[in-house]
DNA sequence: AGTAGATTTGT
DNA sequence: CAAATCTAC
């Protein structure tokens, strides 16, 4: 029975947006006072923390929301430490009969949500989650034999063959008042106090420089590419030294933006037939599904080889000084160290880029994939528990629907198929501005001052990745 | 979503 | 003889 100082409570996690939010969407429809609150949760068993990249975007995320849903009329409320303890607590002070939230899919996390569903069950308190982050729930997408998908052609082809894609939700236009506890609102922590952003030395001037976080910088990066470059995706997005990519992955990472929002723009811009570069780009949504799939199905995949034979894969002693020339781009190949270096100073890399550099950790050096894997989490603005370990699953070859072993980039190469002009490459390899024409894909044919020579031998790291690989196939 | 080496094609 | 195409790993 609902008492008349009852109120709500909706819990954002990574969905920091107004807009396409079923959960903020249904308390707001409720009308009764509402108490809007992130967590940020670092205590919880299983959680992972997140990356340096990835909390100066939370703190700059938050700091947006907080104005947007002061703009409505409603306030966001931060706490730090165990979620399932601070909801619990905070619904007991509000006195919420109904807490909202929208689903995610990482083991830990599940688990923390289910408990809560429990709890509230059982105290009378309404507790509804709603499908807002993936466009196919990952327990929908099921083979004929009733298993998951480990291919991503055939997964994407059923998620296309399987219900339409709902529509997107408008923010509301107004919300609710806050709920009080007792005397006032509920206190909340300020932000700064979470000390999110880096100091001495503060890295993230590169990354303040590249980056808009939050809902509005989310719609004007979505608007900007739809309005240009993905007419011309399918090559477009192949040459690092263009604008050629949507660059959404961080905004979709923290759910400034919802997928189900691009796909409606995709479709309003394209109410007929969807020209291929766009349907490219489309399927590139397919695979963020697809990785959300594998990680559902497969919760340690950041961890354990998705294909238990390469338990027994002979990865090489990568020494501390490899290592390190390959996080701080000096490994003397181009096209790697401008990835790199393009990664630390604006935490993103160009998906082109990505696989010429992970290649070159995990093949040339014949490094762990999760030496890769460990290092993207820190530094990348986009790195989420399924995408980015399912990728360097795929770089080695270990994972779902992988690169198949014999797949080595060539550095050299790539960067002169792919940037051939070398401009993605003097945009971040100051040491190289001077070398003229081709001369800058391979530098130890000029010299040039204050640039390392190349860390291997590339013809004969190659070949050792690939009796490395052949011992694995042989057994 | 690859590379390298061999073979064929085209100017 | 360079560029496009084919093929095995």
């Amino acid at each position: 029975m609902a008492s008349s100082d009852e109120t709500s409570l909706v819990w954002l996690r990574d969905d920091l947006r107004l807009d396409d939010n079923p959960a903020l969407a249904e308390a707001a429809g409720l009308g009764l006072p509402m108490t809007v609150l992130y967590i940020l949760d670092e205590e919880s068993e299983g959680i992972r923390p997140l990356g340096g990249a990835a909390r100066w975007w939370l703190h700059h995320s938050l700091a947006a929301l907080a104005a947007d849903l002061e703009s409505k009329g409603s306030r966001l409320v931060l706490r730090r430490g165990k979620s399932d303890a601070i909801v619990r607590k905070l619904a007991g002070q509000t006195k919420a009969g109904h807490i909202f939230w929208n689903r995610r899919y990482s083991q830990p996390e599940r688990t923390i949500d289910a408990g809560l569903k429990d709890w509230a069950g059982e105290n009378g308190i309404h507790a509804s989650s709603f499908q807002a982050n993936l466009l196919f729930e990952p327990w929908t997408i099921r083979t004929g034999a009733g298993g998951p998908y480990k291919v991503y052609s055939p997964f994407w082809r059923a998620c296309m063959a399987s219900a339409d894609i709902r529509d997107p939700l408008d923010a509301p236009a107004a919300l609710p008042e806050p709920a009080a506890s007792g005397p006032g609102v509920p206190t909340s922590d300020t932000l700064a106090s979470w000390k999110l952003l880096p100091t001495s030395p503060d890295w993230s001037t590169g990354l303040a420089e590249t980056w808009e976080p939050g809902e509005k910088g989310a719609a004007d990066r979505l608007a900007d590419f739809l309005d240009g470059p993905v007419e011309d995706y399918g090559t477009g997005r192949n040459i690092p030294g263009t604008e050629g990519t949507s660059r959404l992955s961080p905004h979709l990472r923290f759910g400034e933006v919802s997928p189900f929002r691009v796909w409606r723009e995709i479709r309003r811009r394209h109410p007929g037939k969807i020209p291929a570069d766009v349907g490219i780009f489309r399927s590139e949504l397919g695979w963020r599904e697809f990785n959300w799939h594998l990680l559902y199905h497969n919760p340690d995949l950041a961890t354990r080889n998705f294909r238990p034979a390469f338990d027994n894969f002979q990865w090489g002693r990568v020494s501390r000084s490899e290592l390190a020339a390959w996080q701080q781009g000096k490994t003397g190949y181009p096209l790697v160290d401008a990835g790199m270096r393009q990664l630390w100073q604006t935490g993103w890399m160009h998906n082109r880029v990505r696989m010429a550099a992970a290649s070159f950790l995990v093949k040339n050096l014949l490094t762990d994939w999760r030496i890769g894997e460990e290092w993207f989490w820190d530094t990348l603005v986009d790195a989420d528990a399924a995408n980015n370990p399912a990728n360097w699953q795929w770089v080695a070859g270990s994972g779902a629907d992988a690169s198949p072993y014999y797949r080595i980039f060539n550095p050299v190469t790539q960067s002169k198929k792919f940037d051939a002009d070398g401009s993605y490459l003097r945009a971040f390899i100051p040491e190289l501005q001077g070398l003229e024409g081709k001369q800058i894909h391979e530098p130890w044919t000029a010299g040039a001052d204050g640039y390392p020579a190349p860390l291997v031998d590339l013809a004969e790291s190659r070949e050792r990745a690939l009796d490395a690989y052949q011992k694995l196939k042989d057994e």
